[in-house]
RNA sequence: CAGGCAGGCCGGACGGCCGCUGCCGGGCGAGCGUUAGCGAGCCUGGGAGAGGAAAGUCCGAACUCCGCAGGGCAGUGUGCCGGAUAACGUCCGGGAUCGCGGCGUCAAGGCCGCAAGACGGCUAGUGCCACAGAGAAGAUACCGCCCGCGCUGUUCCGGUGAGCGUUCGUGAAAACGAAUGCCGACCGGAACAACGUGGGUAAGGGUGAAAAGGUGCGGUAAGAGCGCACCGCCCCGGCGGUAACGUCGGGGGCAGGGUAAACCCCACACGGAGCAAGACCAAAUAGGGAGGAAAUUCGCAGCCCGACCCGAUCGGCUGCGGGUGCGUGCCGGCCCGGCGCGCCAACGCGGGUUACGUGACUGAGCGCAAGCCCAGGCGCGGCGGAAACCUCCGGGUAGGUUGCUGGAGCGAUGCAGCAAUGUAUCGCCUAGAGGAAUGGCCGUCCUCGACAGAAUUCGGCUUACAGGCUGCUUGCAAC
RNA sequence: GGCGCCAUGGUGUAAUUGGUUAACACGCCGCCCUCUCAAGGCGGAGAGUUCGGGUUCGAUCCCCGAUGGCGCUA
């Protein structure tokens, strides 16, 4: 694993890709604690209001083959949140994927008939739209949403999504440091 | 107002902001192109966006690929008749049957209405029908009923003879004679009863899901289609109907229990797989084929054999033609049959046998000589495999594009038809995703919202479903 | 999406020309045995065959529909 990586940042020459990252994450950092100390499902409206000059483009934002899920799941743990679990992991050059960051849905046979899968799916859909622009530009999320997430008040499942969006923030955060730490000597 | 039935329609409504997937238009526009123009991407405007079942995948098709000389068998499905349809196991109309209701009748048959459905054939054959019961399918005989015979008993009648009594006669008495009564015995006969036995019978009882046409009258030893009437059944004929079938007449005493959602028979239909079908483009890696160039390494090298017969011979070899056989592949279940390939010429493989050619040289032998032959090492020559290099080709995975939505399409009106449906005219365009599009929030209203989410497309069926609208009918109330 | 298969006590399996009350093992309950537990012995309960219809005199079995589960297919 650590061969690898060294072996792919020894390849990139320019670091220019570290230094457009880092300033980012460091000024997502506060801006973040802001929001989640105001009472978001209060005035849900508001972030109707900001949305637009954030919104990025959704569909190339979602994990769409087998083989990026397949990556996800074998590069990383499941972490658990109250309706829903999550597994997350920093790309890579070798991706050879365009900047954002991107999230997958999955909603199997046990969440229940098609209908409830599809309400589930697009409710979840809908929060990571709201929630996208806290995740830094190069992770991709994959979510196991629960049965509870279709009965679930929406702003509570916005803020949930919200939540597990910083705590992966602050994860990669710390990776992307340990590996410059690592290759300053 | 309440209840029932039928079929058609709707399946929360409106508004605001943000968002999603296609489509159409405008602007900017990298880039390509000599121009015309084509255009990735960005911005912007407009419009569309789940169902009656989208479900289950139970049928039928379209479409696609594979297969397809021909014949047979197996398999699967359908099953009254006629029509509709691209087709169907669907739909419409009709028939027969069963059920319910009403009318009618002493009762049954009958008539009318409603409703139902896997309604070809047990009279082609085979199988099965537990338990109970006498007997369960070419019937049976338990009880019962009837007849015959045997034995026993009772009663009656007749006869024979004995005894006893009474009366009369003779007589002193005993006794004798006559009449009559009683008793038991024997013989014969009749009736009845019990038992046994040999038959008859299929009315009745009982068993069972089912007991071999039903009811009535006659008939009989008792009974029985044994005879008759009516009903049912079968056969034949006439008439009506396209037909299923109906109806009328005649004949037959009746053979033929149920089960085919038992095997099966008959008729008809069906090639197989399915859009994850299929088509196109095609990375990395691995592998396949062809060619090339040098050079590495390993192995081989010759000869003989590795189906048969005939034309065809003294024999052998080669080629050709014909036949047979074997193996194998295909005909997408199997067989016949057919077709292709192989059965060795080369390579390879297996077995046997143990070795190549050539050039000059050296040596031994033979020869008068030319030369022949043997041995040795040297040079040259052939083939194959493996790894590595270059070029090209094909298959093909990930991935992408396509199939992909304008169609057996929907609506209105007219016409044809009882109807399903067909047809003409006019109008309309109504999802096309691909880890898979309809969501989030707010406001208003109501009856507070069921079952439920397109995945190639249609026609049906089945199943799930809150509530509402429409028509018909019954009851009650009011006008 | 398409195509196949299965369902029987708590668990694993039986039950075939369709025939009485659905069989067996483990488990469970009670009693005996033992100082006690286990083992052992004796006895008992527990299903109406996933559900709803139909054919049949009669259905776990045959037919139709529904529900749940499993497998194959790129």
């Amino acid at each position: 694993m650590s061969n690898g990586s060294q072996a792919i940042w020894t390849a990139v020459p320019s670091p220019a890709w570290l230094q457009v990252q880092a300033p980012r994450a460091g000024e997502g950092y506060p801006r973040l604690d802001c929001r989640m100390g105001l009472p978001l499902h209060e005035n849900p409206l508001r972030d109707n209001d900001i949305m637009p000059e954030g919104s990025p483009d959704v569909r190339s934002a979602r994990l769409r083959k087998h083989a990026d899920y397949q990556r996800v799941y074998k590069e990383s743990r499941k972490h658990f949140s109250p309706s829903m679990s999550y597994f997350f992991r920093l790309r890579t050059e070798l991706d050879n994927v365009p900047e954002g960051p991107r999230v997958g849905l999955t909603a199997g046979r046990v969440l229940g008939k098609a209908v409830d899968r599809n309400r589930i799916k697009r409710r979840m859909r809908e929060a990571v739209r709201i929630n996208l622009s806290r995740l830094p530009q190069t992770v991709d999320v994959v979510l196991h949403p629960r049965k509870s997430v279709i009965d679930l008040e929406f702003a509570k499942l916005q803020s949930e999504v919200a939540r597990i969006f910083s705590t992966v923030t602050s994860h990669t955060d710390k990776k992307v440091n340990k590996n410059n730490e690592g290759e300053q000597p």
